[in-house]
DNA sequence: CCTTTGTGCTAAATCGTTTTAGCAAAGTAA
DNA sequence: TTACTTTGCTAAAACGATTTAGCACAAAGG
């Protein structure tokens, strides 16, 4: 049984009789760099091999201010929403060689403002966000200390920054089209956290959708909710919409569709044929839901990918005075019964 | 607009002129233990927090050998089972003061080897394990090497190890009577990952159930799959137990689920006229299903914090020779209509 | 008065890297 | 020959903390 006692840099270099630098030249790939010789740099690899050695992070990291770590700071990892981003997200980090770290802030910013610290304490070197409402502050705090971070999913007018987000007027237009082709003249809309930017263009994209179409804007079949996870006040909404006489409907986040298909069945409004569905996030749920549902699917995969080559680019890039990056990306559509 | 330099405890120490050393104490709390005097004591606190001092991670890490970070190693972070469990893990985990790294194995062996290895590079304290099929051998290595682990969700027979598993045997067993209190006679089961006891012990409990409540065990109606995610292995599976006979299903995992019952579907199955269902693993999607689908809930929350309270003791604590603890929790169930 | 004990503090080593500055030998040019 | 360049390497400082050993002084005990 071998026992592996974890070598280190002077290991090596006391083992082939040279100094510390010289290795470190060599298993940082600056051997030509340098002008370590080739044979040397053969075998401080060769000794790098049979010794095991392994790089120790922190130590590098407390030299070189870089701890190849990022922060990813979501609502919540429990949503499949934000579960799917991650996975893409770290499959799209270890290409580049980071770690990242998932803090959830539920919605709170002061829970997000915790994180952000606590997470700064431990040297990640940038943070791919999704700022709650209200979180300007913070936003601006990163800026002026130039710590690297893209916002995804979302943007602030306030503050500049990167931005990877899809375009949800055009996905809000395109998923209410959809119904309008569904002969559906009564569509109601049903959102969240309607202070964000980008939520309100997803119901903008939906009133446009109407009028360019020839129906009216009916505000009663408008309905903003405070939150997703309150599933009376969202069978409140519902009812309310159904009452005005909605025939189509558009949830604006997955988690509300869930809760919100509930009540609609307890409500006994049948889809599609009381009422047409169409909905933001494509769910497992919705493949098995009492009628299929309807979905705009965001491209998470593409998001992750922007996201990181974004803040990587900061990172390891140039003094991070680059324009602001604003990317913007379209979305797919998968039709099931929920509007045939 | 405050130029917040960050500040070290040499900074510190030299604004009072004092030593690092005495700050430092202070700072870990060790005044009484040092025998620094209170007056200097609050000095020192007060000048951190004027300087807004933040403690470094790296250097302390490098210093103490503590990256105060944990890696948790999960089959997939996007199914929903994995993305509860990790957000209470957290939960958890930062009422001690850890982070949490993620990673994803998809089940293979060599992708789990090669996280754990890329986690020890980063030092982290410990790791929470679901180790895939085939792993015995690196649990064996962080053993002889005495890194803190955990194994959660699972267990192998010949490596002994600290585990928190639930009771799979008498939840197989449950669940199984619940189908046939409901009058079902010819009860099937779908099982993945045949080889991990775990799920052995799922499926033992059924057939126990079956026998012990008079019903003879069919074999033809015990189905184990390679995969969970192949959804014609799962819609050839099912058509089989159909055409035997089936009346009643009891699915081993969530994600076997979700598919089976878009399977179940296609098949023309109603449930639970034909076929009563439950399923291992709560997820939103029963709730919306067509028949909404009765559920083995595993208490996550608890296995969070008892798997974390075991490796926090083991990296704190002495010196990890304490025997194996072996944590067995009980499981909720949630009636819904497919097995009324 | 001398010795012991306790109090309050500090200097310096250490963790494992990276990186700057520079030295000696060999090669090249005049 | 002299002077510059190139090649191949090294010594030592630094990153920011923790921790060990010990110093100086005061108080206490005989």
């Amino acid at each position: 049984m071998p026992k592996k006692k974890k070598s280190t840099i002077k290991d090596i270099a006391e083992a082939l009789g040279v100094s510390k630098s010289l290795v470190s030249f060599v298993l940082n790939g600056k051997a030509k760099e340098k002008r370590v010789s080739d044979g040397m740099a053969e075998k401080v690899l060769d000794m790098a091999k049979t010794m095991n050695y392994k790089v120790n992070y922190m130590a590098k990291s407390l030299r070189t201010g870089k701890s190849q770590t990022i922060a990813l700071i979501i609502a919540d990892i429990s949503n499949p929403f934000f579960a799917k981003f991650a996975r893409f997200l770290e499959n799209e980090a270890s290409k580049h060689n980071y770690k990242v770290i998932i803090a959830n802030s539920d919605e709170k910013k002061e829970k997000f403002k915790a994180e952000i610290d606590l997470l700064r304490n431990r040297q990640v070197d940038g943070f791919i966000l999704t700022p709650p409402i209200g979180s300007e502050k913070e936003l601006l705090d990163l800026k002026n200390q130039k710590i690297p971070f893209v916002v995804v999913d979302r943007s602030f007018e306030s503050v500049e920054s990167h931005t990877v987000i899809i375009n949800n007027y055009k996905a809000g237009y395109s998923a209410t089209e959809r119904l309008i082709k569904n002969n559906r003249k009564n569509i109601a809309i049903l959102n969240v956290n309607n202070q964000l930017v980008t939520m309100q263009q997803r119901v903008e994209g939906f009133q446009d959708a109407l009028t360019k179409n020839g129906l009216i804007v009916n505000q009663a079949l408008i309905k903003q909710l405070q939150f997703s996870h309150d599933k009376d006040l969202i069978k409140e909404a519902i009812e309310e919409i159904l009452t005005a006489g909605a025939d189509g409907l558009l949830f604006t986040t997955g988690k509300l569709t869930v809760l919100g298909l509930e009540c609609l069945k307890e409500l006994g409004a049948r889809i599609p044929e009381d009422i047409s569905v169409i909905s933001f996030d494509d769910m497992d749920a919705y493949r098995i839901a009492y009628t299929p549902i309807s979905a705009v699917v965001q491209p998470l995969e593409d998001m992750s990918r922007e996201a990181i080559k974004t803040l990587v680019d900061q990172i390891e890039g140039g003094q991070g005075n680059d324009p602001f990056r604003k990317i913007m990306l379209d979305v797919n559509f998968i039709y099931r019964e929920s509007c045939i």
